[in-house]
RNA sequence: GCUCAUAUAGCUCAGCGGUAGAGCACUUGCUUGGUAAGUAAGAGGUCACCGGUUCAAGUCCGGUUAUGAGCUCCA
């Protein structure tokens, strides 16, 4: 048979041959990496027999591939062999690879805790120096069913029967036959592939990730080729986690959280300035592009919840409330509004509106509260209470795509100005919980997916993720270590405006329901700052600095031209301060440094006889001496961004 | 909401049945020192909350709350 490798060369190889033949006609070293095959783009053990003519490529363990098969070798045959071991009443569910590791879901009666991998771990080593070979054995439906009734493995039973394969179940088999696994392949041919690993976390699970099902014992690992990798990738986490912004909040004394208020923010002074900077920014931004800023209500009576569809659809994540007082004769219920939109249709509905006023772009820095499960909060990404840079477009049909276009320049510009250069669109469609009729849904996903695709950006399907009320663009920005957040939204909704009653005159002189949508470009400034702080390491723009300069003394005698050089700075709207205590000057750069104030001006004797500065940035360790007229000039240009937002 | 874990000084953590510890931070003294920790002393805790076991409970057990890692959610 005729075999094409990856450089367009043949090679011809008696029928009957196998991958591993193959390697060791190309050479005796590929032999001894080889790890898998793949049979046109099909991933195969490495001596499955290579049924005729085919373009093929041998898998090393060297490459990405190799790993990966690497990895799931580990999990399918090592760690669920391990676990079978040491938990023998254990049942085994599925074990797939992830990235950068793998893991394996177990239903287990004794309790597996993170104190309990280095045993498995220890005894997976054990279960490597064996170095068995791996061979498969294809079998039939009803074969493989009585295979895994006599393990007791009832998961690995609903797996083959919920399979619509008849025949050539997958049984992957160690040397000595006492364990078998039921997997889709391919593996390594034996374990002494196996490279470092490790077992990174446990934690619970969902069958089939249905929360309506048993929970699972998953375990986390992770492995690669060498010592070296494993120890470069662990050392990744650890840098990741120093960017964690609960760490840097509490580092840079930004805000807290605390019992009696569980996902709800308490600005410190610190964190409070960046949110104010932030506000403006957007504020000044929205303000160029159309937008006039309101304010609605927080607490708002269920009534106006029944009319809008959230009482319905949206009550499990509200906030209700009802005065307890004796005295109070009231006794109406009222909810802390999830969204702002329905705040705005009321403020939409006072006075007639002509087609001449569309489109109507309402914005609102609106404190939104919404009841999200305990388990899902996560320091300033995920809080019960935070605010939107909301707003609101009421418009007509037609001027869906404009409106569409210049949402997405906007977008993209504060973006790019907050240092995100890349994002992602999603267009999410209707949901199963949903107000409206399907036609209206039909009108609303076509037109904005027509918008979209006229405009020529590049989107994705996110079938069933829409809001409850209509279709949406979701916008993803990926932050400096390359992680994706989901920020920005464009929503559209051919419902609210009908179920508020919000209309417009239109050129013909009657009633028409205007076009909602509902958009945000940062989504919550809690999260977003959030993402800012992690993607900075806390090392924000300058102008976002809640503290931009300190003036940190030398010696004593410097105090009065330090606090000269305090006086211009603030005269030029610089957060600055002094740092006049009786400290040694490289115990103020690390306070100082730590904090990340993004300048540090050391002042000492000579300094004050030249009236220069000495500057130091932050992230470098060169001491510039400058005079103090070209610093101050320095420091206003760094500012700059914050100048042109206002 | 689910699984597992955690909760001790402002922060980071040790202590795991017998009257509460360290480092940093804080206060005071000495030190005026040139770019990531000068030095000595002092002060600081109802060991998250509620209950149980015990002669005795940060310490063991149960519950509650919060937090963490995942899962499920995420407008």
């Amino acid at each position: 048979m005729k075999l094409t490798l990856p450089d367009k060369s043949f090679r011809e190889l008696p029928e009957g041959s196998s991958g591993y033949d193959l390697a060791r006609e190309i050479g005796p070293g590929l032999a001894k990496s080889a790890v898998a095959i793949c049979i046109n783009g099909t991933q195969q053990d490495l001596h499955d027999v290579i049924d005729g003519d085919a373009s093929v490529s041998i898998i090393t363990i060297d490459s990405d591939d190799g790993i990966e098969i690497m990895r799931h070798t580990l999990t399918a045959q090592v760690l669920a062999r391990a676990i079978k071991n040491l938990y023998p009443d254990s049942k085994l569910a599925i074990g797939p690879t992830i990235e950068d590791g793998f893991y394996y879901d177990v239903e287990s009666r004794e309790v597996i805790s993170s104190d309990d991998l280095t045993r498995i771990e220890d005894e997976m080593r054990r279960i490597i120096k064996t170095k068995s070979s791996i061979t498969k054995k294809l079998v039939s439906k009803s074969e493989a069913l009585k295979i895994f009734k006599l393990k007791k493995e009832p998961y690995k039973e609903i797996i083959i029967n919920e399979s619509d394969q008849t025949d050539d179940f997958q049984l992957y088999y160690q040397d000595d036959e006492k364990f078998v696994d039921l997997c889709r392949g391919p593996h390594l041919p034996n374990l002494s592939f196996v490279g470092a690993f490790k077992l990174t976390k446990v934690s619970g699970a969902y069958w089939k990730g249905d929360s309506n099902n048993s929970m699972l014992t998953r375990i986390y690992g992770t492995a690669f080729k060498n010592d070296k990798d494993l120890q470069n990738y662990l050392d990744n986490l650890e840098e990741a986690l120093k960017r964690d912004h609960r760490k840097l909040g509490k580092e840079m004394d930004l805000f807290h959280f605390q019992d009696e208020a569980p996902g709800m923010v308490f600005w410190h002074p610190n964190g409070w300035t960046i949110y104010r900077n932030l506000r403006n920014f957007i504020r000044n931004k929205i303000q160029f592009n159309g937008y006039i800023e309101v304010n609605t209500p927080q607490v708002i009576d269920r009534k106006l919840w029944e009319a809008s569809g959230h009482w319905d659809k949206y009550r499990e994540n509200m906030f209700i409330t009802e005065i307890d007082e004796k005295h109070a004769n009231e006794k109406r219920v009222n909810a802390l509004k999830p969204m702002n939109c329905p705040g705005h249709v009321q403020i939409y509905n006072q006075g007639i509106k002509s087609y001449k006023d569309l489109p109507l772009k309402y914005a609102e820095f609106g404190l939104c509260h919404r009841y999200e499960p305990s388990g899902t909060m996560h320091g300033l990404m995920r809080v019960r209470a935070f605010t939107q840079d909301d707003g609101h477009i009421f418009c007509t049909d037609d001027q869906i795509e404009s409106e569409t276009k210049l949402f997405i320049d906007l977008l993209s510009d504060i973006y790019s100005d907050l240092g995100f250069k890349d994002f992602d669109i999603k267009l999410s469609t209707r949901p199963e919980m949903r107000v409206g009729s399907d036609e209206t849904w039909d009108k609303a996903e076509e037109a904005l997916e027509a918008a979209i695709k006229k405009l020529g950006y590049p989107y994705r399907i996110d079938k069933g993720d829409g809001a409850f009320y209509g279709p949406k663009l979701d916008f993803v920005l990926t932050d400096a270590i390359g992680r994706e957040w989901q920020c920005g939204t464009f929503q559209l909704d051919f419902n609210l405006a009908e179920r508020l009653d919000a209309q417009y005159i239109g050129e013909d002189g009657k009633k028409h329901y205007p076009v909602m949508i509902h958009r945000a470009v940062l989504g919550s400034f809690e999260r977003f700052i959030g993402i800012l702080i992690e993607n900075y390491a806390g090392k924000l723009p300058f102008w976002l600095a809640p503290q931009q300069v300190v003036i940190a003394s030398i010696i004593s005698d410097v105090d009065d031209y330090s606090i000269e050089i305090l006086e211009e700075l603030k005269k030029e709207g610089i957060r600055a301060e002094t740092d006049l205590r009786n400290e040694k000057i490289s115990y103020k750069v690390r306070e100082h440094s730590s904090k990340k104030v993004p300048i540090i001006l050391a002042i000492g004797k000579n300094e004050k006889s030249n009236k220069t500065v000495s500057m130091r940035k932050i992230g470098s360790t060169d001491n510039n001496v400058l005079d103090l007229k070209d610093a101050i000039k320095i420091i206003k240009k760094e500012n700059i961004n914050f100048k042109n937002a206002n």
